[in-house]
DNA sequence: TGACATTATTATCTCTCTAATACTAATTCG
DNA sequence: CGAATTAGTATTAGAGAGATAATAATGTCA
């Protein structure tokens, strides 16, 4: 089983690696990975998984697909993989780190398949799980968010479609705190406040086929 | 591992399930399933399986999830569930039977979730797959594809707007041919034309969490 | 201190998209 | 022929999205 952990950083999404002592550059750094054990559900295993090379457990974590058989010699082994997020400014524990995508070239093709399957999983979910808001601490600015949604989407987003969007469907709610930054107006904090009911009333969109 | 077919007939989803013999009412029909064979990938396994239930290939399959481990006595296992779709008017082979979902209740519970996971599986996928069109035939009129997603999506859709976007998507060409059924105007027939380029520009739906 | 840069937030307008309603078109049934 | 039935289109009012700009609150620096 792999483990393909994301966090956000720097204006890019980074995911973890752990150092393995390979002499060969390829394989120094390589996704988390880990067997079942007895006892233990999958699900168990990719926390138990996540935890032992984040240090501590991330705040999101589901299955992103599987590979596997092929083997004419010995009997098939098949691998699943399971996807994750971490909140922004989360350490690496000693012997992992984040490296960015844009650096993922480096590792071995197998990672880079693995990681470019989670990245489309989650992109997949990006409008139906609160992804952006695994990605965020407890509180936020909105500008926190918006930033988040970009990296996630890979393109800029309209700032006051952004926000009117978000209020309207009414799932962030305001604390009474400000945060200032280095330079500007302080940003009004938020909480993610899961949704009670969702409207369900729209048309099909046939644009995203393909 | 284990396939999940889907079809559409009379206004409802049914899967595919083979006899078993079993005495035990709720063993006697079962998802398709078995092993990974040597030598072949999971994906090959899929294929076959739903090739032996079915008597031919669906016109859609892919990775649904996979469950499995915590038993504490012996090795850990794993189940891989594939979901599949065949077009309206498939058959069922001798020895196999297609089940509306309404009466799925009937069935071991095992199978119940893996069926369960499977339809959260395609609908979350709907706007990203041409799944609608993998259910029906090749060239179909507008209403029976209309009628195929108010299926899936388990909601009435309204016509014209359903008309125009599937216009504004050119997602669609018309062939030359009109079908009459019994009564009422004759419909014109259809085709698939997968789309060549998408439009990305669009803000975050939010109302879709949760 | 005061002008200016920077970031946050809101307002207004326009354009597009959506859905409700109603309409026209073509066929079968009696 | 006329009613019923199904296919497809037109019109229109409302909601949503993006551009632009206005307002607000802070830090920076002369």
């Amino acid at each position: 089983m792999d483990v393909v952990l994301f966090t956000a950083r720097d204006g890019a999404l980074h995911v973890l690696l752990v150092a393995t002592g390979s002499p060969t550059p390829r394989d120094r750094w390589t996704l988390p990975s880990g067997a079942i054990r007895r006892g233990e559900s999958i699900d168990d295993t990719a926390l138990r998984i996540a935890r032992d090379a984040l240090g501590t457990a991330p705040t999101h974590l589901d299955q992103a697909g599987m590979r596997g058989g092929a083997r004419r010699t010995a009997q098939p082994v098949v691998t699943v993989a399971y996807s994750g997020l971490a909140p922004v400014g989360t350490p690496a524990r000693a012997g992992a780190a984040w490296l960015p995508l844009s650096e993922a070239g480096a590792l071995a093709i197998r990672d880079r398949d693995e990681i470019d399957r989670s990245i489309a999983a989650i992109r997949a979910r990006i409008d139906h799980q609160p992804i952006a808001f695994r990605l965020l601490p407890d509180v936020f600015t909105l500008s926190e968010l918006q930033a988040v949604y970009e990296i996630l989407l890979g393109r800029p987003l309209h700032k006051a479609s952004f926000r009117r969007s978000l209020h309207a469907a009414a799932i962030v709610e305001a604390t009474d705190e400000w945060r200032t930054e280095r330079r500007g107006r302080p940003a009004q904090l938020f909480r993610y406040a899961p949704p009670r009911r969702r409207r369900h009333r729209r048309g099909v969109r046939f644009d995203l086929l393909g």
